[in-house]
DNA sequence: ATAATACACTACTAATATAATAGGATTAAT
DNA sequence: ATTAATCCTATTATATTAGTAGTGTATTAT
């Protein structure tokens, strides 16, 4: 159950966006520098992360992206589960349908907890209060 | 994020040891069966949850595999670690000495708390506790 | 003893998913 | 027009997962 790089640079993209909240589009290319990822790579999250709505490009010369909400407003789980998909993918957790034993079935119990747990503390987390977190530190990229 | 076949038919084939404890071994061919999954497979499934110290064999002709502890001593986090490793890999969580910015980044936390979240869930269910839950049904295959 | 049974160990292969690259099209500012 | 930026689609490379195969070893029943 490995974080794919997809989720981890597609939240330092965001979060850098919410550093740069109200100054204006991010271009990619600033952002891919900063969090030492490649631009086309990059590009890819960013279309993920604005068909979610989560962020909104400026096209052409003196382009990028912003935030489409202010960084309270966003929450990690949105971020999540765009990037990642659902939190753990069991199939029967998701729909209903999969598996006739649904009504029986313990495991399912266990994934269906550990789904709901998840997406508690991602739901708990916006960008504003990660932010706010560390405001003391000046300079970061938010490097993992 | 998605839980490998391994987890999965690992937890099941530790279930139905749970619903035969104290009958002696369980043949493989009897849980592979059950569980619609290949003996060879499964054998690698449980030489890891042997090493771990979940379950032992019994070798030779009426062997098989029996729970190593009873089930109310055996945590779905033990079981799940054992199986899928550590809950979300994300090297700096892990590793202190990963990362120069352990200190400062923002995003760890994040990872850092989903996976406190998951292994509380993990560690507070026990394979007697998920029997008992579904006590009132008979013949349970837990078909994830 | 010997045959049958069942786990033990190692290596290999196939399938899938992830990660990343590449190239050209579109849009906007100068 | 030119430049700079996003947009879109396809392709490739790498890693992981899932599963198969074959041989070895221990134990029991006869």
């Amino acid at each position: 159950m490995k974080l794919s790089t997809r989720t981890r640079y597609g939240i330092r993209a965001v979060l850098e966006l919410a550093e740069n909240y109200g100054k204006g589009p991010v271009q990619l290319k600033i952002i891919a520098r900063d969090q030492g990822i490649s631009v086309k790579y990059l590009e890819q999250l960013m279309a993920a992360l604005k068909s979610a709505g989560i962020v909104s490009s400026v096209r052409g010369s003196k382009g990028g992206y912003v935030l489409a909400k202010s960084p309270d407003q966003v929450r990690l789980s949105d971020c999540f589960n765009c990037l990642e998909g659902p939190v753990v993918t069991v199939e029967c957790v998701e729909n209903d349908s999969y598996c006739p034993r649904i009504g029986d079935c313990i495991a399912r119990d266990v994934w269906a907890e550990v789904q709901i747990a998840v997406m508690t503390v991602l739901k708990s987390m916006t960008l504003q209060s990660l932010l706010d977190k560390s405001k003391h530190d000046t300079n970061l990229h938010y490097q993992i």
